[in-house]
DNA sequence: AGCACGCCGACT
DNA sequence: GTCGGCGTGCTC
């Protein structure tokens, strides 16, 4: 018997499968892991294959030398969902495999956590265990009897019963002492189950829709509080009583641990979490509960999208536009792609759920390729807030040069003063803050990257976007020498500086990207906020996710803008979104709210759809924006990405890459909408060069072109250059 | 990825 | 004469 094998090393070049003969004795499944010789080492590997026959020199084969785990840990599905990521994402098969088991596993790091367990000794009697027992010994008595209903761990029993009884009992051989496995609980015990919610009849209908409808996909649209968990958690209901499973994926941010105790609250030890915020330790045993079958539900962040359940019925990505759902760095993918395979092998249903669903998707939906379904009304009637546009260049004509219009200083004073919560909203983009010569102009930049490293008063330093690496900041210009260094405080931190200066004595707590390390200061902060601890919080899109503030009644978003001149097809639609989800944050108890935005372009199309919440209108706009200017989903945007740490060889390389492209380009004018090579935006990350080739294809070709594509990355790979190519990538730089 | 093999410069 | 630089090729 030989075994197919793919080694853990990713690279390029080892990215093919190696045939090993199956010794006698060893049984090995398609899907288990394997350690195998290699070269002059010892690799592991996964077994995704079995044959009898080689393409290679049977006699040279050498054979596996042991099995790594008890289990399966690979499903058919998932070997079958490898060969398909690789085929559409251009991805190495390791790179796959790597994302379907917990990190933990490789290099045999599994640590299982042990406790001691008590069990009723095997082979004695009931009239054995009656003479050992002195007759007074009631505690020990009841001990056993509540032993045979089944063992149970030391810690609990020594609890009860002290540990005088236990030990008494291991003594005389009646009861036995073993190590048993525990799965880490995230989060803790949850106690009792929360009551059934009522459905509404439109909640009824969309799931009703969503499970027995014909379309495999289907789109639920509904604004922010028309109730769209309740109907997840009802469809999941309903797929658990077929005997199958689910996967319920969020934005990473609105993973809250609040969230994830209302799941279990519902569903128990049925649900099991995976998302970036667990321990190695805590991953692996709910990844191993979901494996065996003990979980049936996942909860988690993109890439729970790979969890190891069996017979998935139902897949439900919420806030399906969130830009968290396509991963940026290697391996790239698409979530809903991902989704989408995973629910058509198993013949269950895929839910897109948004208030603000991304174009492409609600063209897909319009064009009746996906069902859609619509929740319109927001339960609890309050409405939406009202969105106020303000007009920044008009401020500034009348004096006012300001952070915050004349409007939104006004409200920010009555919110203070009547004991309510604001929340202002930073866009991120533009607002890194930099450390500048004021004599000379030198700007400090990273060694490794060609990015403009970003200033941090928390600890002084200045960093590295890209790389994340660190720099003491200067007191000195290293060109000039001069010792006046500027460095902007730009961003929330200004905008707590200015509102402290306006309302003395008022708390103020800020969020970003730049302070909030750490998952734990995030929920930190929003704990805070949410218990009244300060009257105002600052921060960037972070806050615009998730959590529910009953006493905020104003939202300011003080730069709307940054984010629409942001040379990207798809800024409008971001920034549409980004208004809606925003102010979503005002009012949304029982009091009203109000949204101020400001803008330099209060006549942009963007705003006028968003302050009137018409996500329809806004849509036909856009759409029809997109099918004009040829952008998706209208077009495919393909970029070949190349980067090495010599500028020459990677430019010549994308040189050659290009050649082979405009030549293909010529002679198929009529598929390609836009042709480019040219460096990358961001010249250098961690030491190494990029370039790139752009290309603009039209919507029915891509196929096509992306086989050729890759055909010609393929021909034209160098050493010391890699070579990625992504399709509609979700950044350029 | 790693590691061995192999062909050219400066060194006890 | 050798030690060692890293270019090239291979790993079932």
């Amino acid at each position: 018997m030989i075994c197919k094998v793919i080694v853990d090393i990713s690279n390029g070049e080892v990215d093919r499968i190696f045939d090993y003969l199956v010794p006698d004795g060893l049984e090995i499944e398609k899907g288990d892991r394997v350690l195998v010789p290699f070269g002059n080492k010892k690799l592991e590997g996964f077994c995704i294959d079995k044959a009898e026959t080689s393409d290679f020199d049977v006699s040279k084969l050498k054979p596996v030398i042991s099995k790594l785990d008890e289990f399966t840990c690979i499903s058919e599905e998932m070997l079958a969902l490898m060969r398909f990521m690789k085929e559409k994402f251009y991805l190495r098969y390791i790179d796959c495999l790597r994302l379907f088991i917990p990190g933990q596993m490789r290099g045999g790091r599994v640590r299982e956590l042990k406790r001691l367990y008590l069990e009723l000794a095997a082979g004695l009697t009931d009239e054995q265990i009656q003479k050992l027992i002195p007759a007074r010994a009631l505690r020990q008595k009841e001990l056993v009897e509540r032993l045979k209903q089944g063992g149970e761990y030391l810690s609990v029993v020594t609890e009860e019963f002290g540990a005088a009884t236990v030990n008494s009992l291991v003594a005389k051989g009646i009861i036995a002492k073993t190590d048993k496995p525990v799965y880490r609980k995230p989060y803790g015990d949850v106690g009792g189950s929360i009551g059934k919610v009522t459905l509404t009849t439109a909640q009824k209908n969309a799931v009703d829709a969503i499970l027995n409808g014909e379309k495999t996909v289907s789109l639920l649209y509904g604004v922010t509080g028309s109730g769209k968990t309740e109907v997840y958690m009802n469809a999941i209901e309903r797929v658990l009583a077929q005997g199958k499973t689910a996967i319920m994926l969020v934005p990473e941010i609105s993973l809250t641990p609040q969230m994830l105790r209302n799941f279990r609250a519902r569903f128990s030890s049925g649900v099991a979490m995976l998302h970036s915020g667990l321990s190695q330790g805590e991953r692996y045993d709910e990844w191993k509960r979901l494996l065996t079958g003990e979980a049936r539900i996942v909860v988690g962040a993109r890439s729970a999208i790979f969890a190891p359940l069996k017979n998935v019925g139902l897949i439900i990505i919420d806030e399906e536009h969130d830009a968290s759902y396509s991963s940026e760095s290697n391996p790239r993918y698409i979530t809903s792609e991902i989704a989408g395979f995973r629910a058509e092998y198993n013949g269950g249903k895929l839910v897109l759920g948004s208030a603000t669903p991304s174009i492409e998707s609600f063209l897909l939906a319009k064009r009746g390729e996906y069902a859609l379904v619509s929740l319109p009304d927001r339960i609890s009637r309050h409405g939406m807030p009202e969105i106020k546009i303000e007009n920044m260049a008009q401020e500034l004509i009348a004096g006012n040069n300001g952070i915050f219009s004349r409007r939104l200083e006004a409200e920010l004073r009555k919110t203070v003063e009547n004991g309510n919560q604001a929340i202002l909203f930073l866009n991120r983009r533009g607002h890194s803050s930099f450390a500048m010569c004021r004599k000379c102009g030198y700007v400090a930049k990273c060694e490794d990257c060609d990015v403009t490293l970003t200033y941090h008063s928390v600890d002084n330093v200045l960093k590295c976007h890209y790389c994340g690496k660190k720099y003491r900041m200067l007191t000195q210009c290293p060109e000039c020498g001069s010792k006046e260094i500027r460095y902007g405080k730009i961003g929330t931190q200004r905008v707590v500086e200015e509102l402290e200066k306006l309302f003395p004595g008022v708390g103020i707590l800020r969020m970003d990207n730049e302070t909030t390390t750490k998952k734990s200061a995030y929920l930190d902060i929003l704990g805070a906020f949410k218990a009244k601890e300060a009257q105002i919080l600052v921060g960037t899109q972070m806050i615009a996710k998730g959590h529910d503030f009953p006493d905020v009644t104003l939202v300011g978003i003080l730069d709307a803008d940054m984010s629409l001149y942001f040379s990207d097809y798809r800024s409008a639609e971001r920034t549409f979104q980004l208004v809606t989800q925003v102010a979503g944050r005002a009012g949304r108890s029982d009091k009203q709210g109000i949204v101020i935005l400001q803008t330099y372009s209060p006549n942009h199309y963007v705003y006028r759809f968003a302050k009137n919440y018409d996500y329809l209108g806004f849509f036909e706009k856009e759409n029809n924006a997109r099918e004009v200017t040829g952008f998706p989903p209208y077009s495919t945007i393909i970029r070949i990405l190349m980067t090495g740490e010599d500028d020459e060889e990677v430019r010549t390389c994308a040189k050659n890459m290009f050649v082979d492209v405009r030549a293909y380009e010529l002679e198929n004018k009529s598929e390609f909408l836009f042709l480019q090579a040219r460096r990358s935006p961001v010249a250098r990350i961690e030491k190494k060069y990029r370039y790139q080739i752009l290309m603009r294809i039209k919507r029915e070709y891509e196929t096509l072109v992306t086989r050729e594509v890759y055909r010609i990355i393929n021909e034209n790979k160098t050493r010391g250059v890699s070579v990625f190519a992504e399709i509609n990538p979700q950044s350029l730089s």
